[in-house]
RNA sequence: GGGGGAAUGUCCCGAGCGGCAAAGGGGGCGGACUGUAAAUCCGCUGGCUAUGCCUUCGUAGGUUCGAGUCCUACUUCCCCCA
């Protein structure tokens, strides 16, 4: 199946998003009878989703410029289990608060990329906490968990790992592609959903769902999902010292997303910017063609267009701006992640290595202590050579700050307060 | 049901005669070179109020001046027999 006569599965294919799909065909036809309904499952695992699921959001963001409906779910329920897939360990319980909690963090993101409301392609906001948490456990197993095979469980690659690895696979979390199965019947039957996307790791959990509809005398549901986005050295993507690339800003700063994709590998820049950015395809092809020195143009497009899309235009633009001072410049920039620091800790001298630490460029004072060994820290662009220095109000700018660099890329203000 | 084996540095894999903050990789971070890229080379890769102190080898006890290393029980997993 080379060429999709739906505006839908068009787009997603000229970008690149699409890994597999459960039925090529009569997908692209269901897709051309009017307006449809699709749904991402989002986890309540963290109080932010990241760059990962950022994929998916963008396959919604598609469908709902093709004309059809998108319908976001958030795990409230299958989060109290815990999705095994492809982890080799069990996760920790969360209590109800904390799913909660994550919930209504991560809700905010979506409206920046979705329109919600009650239009006929406006997006829904659904929670399968709604259904999942009311079942009664023997009519469940009677109604859905008779269609479910365990010897079929078993031969799925996404638990594979956990059983290759001799590690536990507890019956709660096998349960779990269960549940999601039957998420996929309850939201056909409440809203005619028949797509259900996602990251290549969910291919099995919701082909569950389709088998499962089938099974129940429902109607033909339809599984698609994305590549799983690895730079071109092979890394994950979305992964930095500090952890994952969030989108919430307040656990993500806007200056840090942009940042993440300024230093995008030259061999993908072509790559993100069809499957992050809206931008036309043949403006993509003229910036991924771009060569030598000049391909950092189209990695400052794509750092600011991506931003654009997850903080707004404002955050985008200040983010490249600053990072335009800060290294075009080599100016201080005044708006760099920023941290206070009591006034009464800075007069009498704060110790330069637990400076760095309060700063949050470095996990410990042992790991700063190393790094001024290796000339890695910076104050004021003047490298560390002495660890027991003291950093005091003389070391404060004109703008009354302490510049703090750790490694060339990564700054810190310190403004005493 | 019986017998044998495994679990190591909270990223992963993996050595480890009773003196061990524990070999070696991978990954990650920093430096050099560059273009805030890749590749390459070099260094680092438990914590701290630091010539010392504290916490780490599945969990809990025990033997010992001293235990990752020996003993006992437990947990999880693998293999063989039934």
């Amino acid at each position: 199946m080379t060429t999709y006569t739906s505006d839908f599965l068009r787009v997603l294919d000229e970008r690149g998003l699409i890994h597999q799909v459960s039925d090529p065909e009569g997908l692209d036809a269901l897709c051309r009878q009017g307006t449809q309904t699709a749904y991402v499952g989002y986890d309540a695992t963290a109080t932010s989703i990241h760059i990962g699921n950022l994929i998916s959001l963008t396959m919604l963001y598609w469908f709902q410029e093709t004309g059809h409906r998108p319908i976001t779910l958030m795990g409230g329920g299958t989060s109290m289990v815990g999705d095994p897939s492809f982890r080799d360990d069990q996760r920790k319980l969360l209590t109800v608060e904390e799913i909660a909690t994550n919930i209504e963090s991560i809700k905010r993101v979506f409206s920046r990329i979705l329109r919600y409301g009650d239009g006929p392609t406006d997006a829904i906001m659904a929670n399968n906490a709604d259904w999942l948490l009311k079942l009664n456990y023997v009519a469940f197993l009677r109604e859905v968990g008779r269609h479910f095979s365990v010897n079929r469980m078993l031969s799925f690659d996404s638990v594979k790992l956990r059983l290759d690895r001799e590690q536990s696979l507890s019956f709660l979390e096998f349960n779990y592609m269960i549940m999601q199965g039957y998420d996929f019947v309850e939201l056909n039957r409440r809203y005619g959903c028949r797509l259900q996307m996602g990251g290549s790791d969910q291919w099995g959990n919701i082909i569950n769902g389709v088998d499962l509809s089938h099974r129940m005398g429902g109607p033909q549901l339809y599984c698609l999902t994305t590549p799983l986005l690895t730079t071109a050295s092979g890394a994950k993507m979305g992964k930095t010292a500090n952890g994952a690339v969030w989108l919430n800003a307040d656990v993500f700063s806007p200056y840090d997303f942009w940042q993440y994709f300024r230093n995008t590998e030259d061999a993908d820049v072509g790559r993100f910017l069809k499957v992050f950015t809206r931008l036309p395809l043949d403006e993509i092809a003229r910036l991924a063609a771009l060569g030598g020195s000049e391909i950092n143009e189209a990695k400052k497009v794509l750092a600011t267009e991506i931003t654009a899309i997850v903080h707004g235009r404002e955050a985008a633009e200040a983010a490249a701006e600053t990072a335009r001072k800060t290294f075009e410049e080599g100016a201080l920039a005044t708006d760099l992640p920023t941290v206070a620091v009591p006034r009464g800790e800075i007069e009498p001298g704060l110790g330069v290595l637990s400076a760095f630490v309060k700063a949050g460029l470095v996990p410990s004072t042992g790991e700063a202590r190393r790094q001024v060994k290796a000339g890695g820290l910076r104050v004021n662009d003047a490298v560390v050579t002495d660890e027991r220095a003291l950093l005091g109000l003389g070391d404060l700018t004109s703008d009354g700050v302490v510049k703090l660099s750790f490694g060339k890329k990564k700054h810190v203000l310190l403004r005493p307060e």
